[in-house]
DNA sequence: CTGAAGTTTCAGAAATCTGTGAAGTATCAG
DNA sequence: CTGATACTTCACAGATTTCTGAAACTTCAG
């Protein structure tokens, strides 16, 4: 077990690190890790704490953070202890999702800047590319993902 | 002039802010701003330092990470100066296909954490729904933006 | 109701990131 | 070739973020 647990502790906090790359919080991204590489279903936050060898303070905010982004859920105990936690169905898609709303912000703020600078200017065809773009992507993307659904039902 | 730099600078700050919190770095994303909504065709390092207020040194670092990223290039002086720069056609583009390479990273991590954990346990069916969701989005990104490129033809 | 186990909050310490300013390097006009 | 101008790099200071540890709160078994 030791070895295992090792080996794939060791590929979780590889992977922590390469999303801490892209965005993520450190400490939210080793909690994600941790769940998402153990050989168990569910991880109470205790167990998280300790294999990560950090504070309850941090485990809480890490783990507030991942059920609000919706990538993880608090399952109700079965047995006796409390609040176990695991990843959920579909985790990525909804992650996809959610930064699918920075395309959202993106076409806004273009819209925003085409009226203030006048849409026959020169900054004004520069923005209505890049409102066009993200518009385009803003469509697309949805039906992506509902294909993606379809695919494995 | 005031009026209007002046509205636009902030529509520019006001953006820039917004691109932080998507995980660009702050003075990257106020170069990136400044280029992308003034009413010139190029700026030169010196003219974006100067609207921003910072030092030379920072503009040095956020021009090279925009150039590396591809967001904007270097424009060979017309008259007698240097360096001026531009925002690139197809620059958002250019942009979601950098953001792809995460898809890739995403699907090896993945495959990774299988061979490691192995494929017919917990963990290891946990990171095929991954890897099987990265692969989906990593084999359709490129034709999304195909099309993209198709349609504005 | 009471005590125990677990969770959340928060002030402050520690670590990290970011920008400045100056020194060094490159490029160009003359 | 020489001087001047602009760009780049880098050590350090300041600002910001992040984690810890302790206290307060919640929940549940007995």
């Amino acid at each position: 077990m030791c070895q295992v647990t090792d080996d794939l502790t060791g590929a979780a906090e590889h992977f922590a690190l390469t999303l801490t790359q892209y965005g993520l919080q450190r400490m939210t991204a080793r909690v994600m890790a941790a769940l998402l590489f153990t050989q168990q279903d569910t991880m109470t936050a205790g167990e998280i704490g300790a294999q990560l060898g950090v504070s309850s303070g941090a485990m809480s905010g890490a783990l507030k953070n991942l059920t609000e982004l919706g990538m993880i859920e608090r399952v109700p105990a079965p047995g006796s202890r409390r609040d176990h936690f695991r990843f959920r169905d579909g985790a990525w898609a909804i992650l996809m999702s959610k930064q699918n709303m920075a395309l959202t912000l993106m076409t806004e703020a273009a819209d925003e800047g085409i009226k203030v600078a006048g849409p026959d200017t020169v900054a004004g065809h520069r923005l209505a590319d890049m409102r066009d773009f993200y518009a385009y992507m803003l469509s697309e993307m949805p039906a992506l993902i509902e294909r993606w659904h379809a695919r494995t039902t």
